[in-house]
DNA sequence: CTGAAAGCGCTTACAG
DNA sequence: CTGAAAGCGCTTACAG
C-alpha cells in the first residue's frame, strides 16, 4: 500500500476556514467556555470538516504542558506492576493524559538510561515503581521541578510523593498472626529483591520476639509457581517441622500448596500457608489461599490521583500514603 | 519541598560554553561521526558540565521524529497483553524510543477516543492489539500516513502489517488432536470475545467434520481461574459425557482442573484437557497442562523489529506474520 | 568540518 | 469575546 504522506491539517487550516484567528481555534479547542457560542460551532465544524489533530509536539513547545504522564517499571510482565500501570492509566483517563511506560527489565543500568530519556520529554510528572535510591538520580528528578510519586515501598525521604505499604509490617503481620494461632516453628520463602528482604526481616524478628523459631529463605524466583514449590522444598530442608509459612507472593503459595499437595502434607493442619497480594488464583484454590491484602492496582489509581492534583497544583496532601495492609484469612491458616 | 523551577539549560547554553554554534551541539548529538573529534569533546564536556538534556518536544516539531511509538492494549491488566508490549519495549530499547501506552480496558469508545489522543502525538508507528475493523479507524490510521502493526489476530487486509496467528486454527488444532487421540465428545470453553470465539468455530467445525460431537461454552470471563470452574461445570451441564475440553487459555484450563480434582474426575483418564499460552502456571501443574503454545512475547517483540525496520525505510518483508501455533503435549491429554 | 537563516505548529501574555 | 506579535527550543537544508 503506497500512502502518499497526507499534508497534514494545521491549526490555520482551521481558522482560514472558520473565517477566524489561529488563537481563536486554539482557545476552542481548550478552554471553549471563553468563546461565544456561534463562533465555537464554526470553529468545531471547520474541525470536523477538515479531520484536524492539534500537533501535541508543538502544542507541548509552546505550552509547556507535554499531556504525558512517566511510569518506570521493573518490568510490565510482572502482574502486579501492569496492576499498578492500570491504576494510573484508569486514574489519567478522561484527562486526555498519556502515559510513557519505561520498562527496565529489572537493570539497574537501564533503569538509570530510561531515567534520563524520560528527563528530555516534558513529562508532567513520573510515577516510579520502587523508591529512586541513587543519590544523582535522586538530584536529577528534583532538578526536573515535577511531580514524582514513588511507589510499592515506603520511606520517610521521597524525592517528592510516595504510596505504598511497609514490607516489614506485612512480615511482622504474617508472623504476629501465626503466633496468635499457637504455630513455633515459622518460615518465609520469597524473592532476594529488596521488597522480599525486608518481608523476610519484619517476619523472623517478630517470630523471634514471640519466642517461635524462625527461618527465611529468599532466593532469584520470579513470580512463579514452581518456584513457590522450589522454596518449599528448601524450607522444609532447613526446617523440618514447620508448621507455618509465609510467601512473599500468592503466586509462590500457591505453588508451595500444589507442592505440598503432591507430598501429602495437610493444609493447614500440618502446615499454614498464607500469601500476598490477595490474587484470583489464590481465591480460586481449593483450600483457598489466607493472604495479606494488598492491591496493586490500588496503588496506581491513588498515584494518578496525586500525581494529577501535583499537577494542578491543588490537595498537596501527606508526602508519604500507606494503603495499608489486611489480613484475609481464608482455608489454609 | 519547595522547588524552584530551575532555569533549565538549552542548547545555546552548551554551544556558548562549548565555544560553537548550536547546530554543532545538535550534530555531535545525534551524528557525532560528522563531527571533528576535538569539537566533539568539547561539546560533551559542555553538556556534562551543565547537565544538558535536549527538549524533545522542540525536537520532535523540528525534525518531524518523536521517538514515540504508541501501543494500544484492550487491558494491561491481562497478563498475554502485558507480555506482548514487554516484547515491544525489548525490541525498541537501544533505539532510544519510547513507548506511549494506550489501555482501553476492553470499551470500544474508549479504544476510538485513544486512537484520537494518540494519532496527534506524532507516533512514529503504532502497535495495536488486535484488529483495527471500523473503517473511520482504519482510514484515521491510513491518514497517519506510519508503520502500523496490528498483532495476535491475522487478517488478509491489515492496515499495514499483522503479526499474529490462527484463532480458528488453534480451535481446529486442539481439535484435531483429540479426534486422534480418540475422543469422541468434544468441548470448547472460552471468553464471548472476537478470539474466542474464532476459537469455539474452528474447534466444533473441525470436531464435527470427524464424527463427535461438540459443544461450546462462551461466556464474559476474563483469564481468571474461579471463571475455569464455571466453565466446566457448564460444559459438563450441556454434555455430560464430554471426554475433552480444549480452554481458550491456560488460566481457564488450569481452573477446569483444580474442578475437575475436587469432583474427582479422572485427568485425563476421564477427561483430557487442553489450554492456550504456554502459561508457567500450566507447567508448574500436576498434571502438567498440555498446550498450544502461543508465545505473547513472541508477538509483542517482532511487532516491534518490524515498526522500527518500517520507521527506518528498510526490509518491506511480508504484510502478514503468522507466528505459528505448536502442540505441546504434556500430561493432561 | 562548521554555521546563519528560516521554520516546525502551536500558545502566551497582552491589548482592545 | 477576539486577535497581532512574539516566542517555545530545537533541526533542516544549504552554503562555504
Amino acid at each position: 500500500m503506497l500512502v502518499m504522506k497526507a499534508p497534514s491539517v494545521r491549526i490555520d487550516d482551521v481558522a482560514r476556514l472558520a473565517g477566524v484567528s489561529m488563537i481563536t481555534v486554539s482557545r476552542t479547542l481548550r478552554r471553549p467556555d471563553l468563546v461565544k457560542p456561534a463562533t465555537r460551532d464554526r470553529v468545531q465544524r471547520a474541525v470536523e470538516t477538515l479531520g484536524y489533530i492539534p500537533n501535541s509536539s508543538a502544542s507541548a513547545l509552546a505550552s509547556r504542558r507535554s499531556g504525558i504522564v512517566g511510569v518506570l517499571v521493573p518490568t510490565i510482565g510482572n502482574s502486579i506492576f501492569a496492576e499498578t500501570v492500570r491504576g494510573v492509566s484508569d486514574s489519567l483517563a478522561g484527562r486526555n493524559m498519556q502515559i510513557l511506560l519505561g520498562d527496565y527489565g529489572y537493570s539497574a543500568e537501564r533503569e538509570r538510561s530510561l531515567l534520563r530519556a524520560l528527563a528530555g520529554r516534558q513529562l508532567e510528572a513520573l510515577i516510579v515503581v520502587g523508591l529512586v535510591r541513587e543519590a544523582s538520580d535522586r538530584a536529577l528528578l528534583a532538578s526536573l521541578a515535577i511531580p514524582v510519586v514513588e511507589t510499592w515501598d515506603l520511606t520517610r525521604k521521597p524525592v517528592d510523593r510516595a504510596v505504598g505499604f511497609s514490607n516489614r509490617g506485612a512480615g511482622s503481620l504474617a508472623a504476629r498472626h501465626f503466633l496468635g494461632a499457637g504455630r513455633h516453628s515459622l518460615a518465609f520463602g520469597g524473592g532476594n529483591d529488596i521488597r522480599g528482604r525486608a518481608r523476610a526481616q519484619g517476619f523472623t524478628e517478630t517470630a523471634r520476639r514471640g519466642a517461635a523459631s524462625a527461618v527465611a529463605v529468599t532466593r532469584d524466583v520470579g513470580t512463579a509457581v514452581g518456584s513457590g514449590r522450589e522454596l518449599l522444598d528448601e524450607i522444609l530442608r532447613q526446617q523440618p517441622d514447620t508448621d507455618a509459612i509465609f510467601f512473599a507472593n500468592d503466586v509462590l503459595a500457591v505453588g508451595a500448596l500444589l507442592e505440598l499437595r503432591d507430598r501429602g502434607l495437610a493444609v493447614p493442619g500440618r502446615v499454614a500457608v498464607m500469601g500476598l497480594g490477595d490474587l484470583e488464583l489464590g481465591r480460586a484454590y481449593r483450600p483457598q489461599l489466607s493472604t495479606i491484602s494488598v492491591n496493586a492496582y490500588k496503588i496506581g489509581a491513588p498515584a494518578g490521583d496525586i500525581a494529577l492534583a501535583r499537577i494542578d497544583g491543588v490537595g498537596a496532601g501527606p508526602r508519604v500514603v500507606d494503603v495499608g495492609l489486611e489480613l484475609l484469612l481464608r482455608e489454609t491458616g
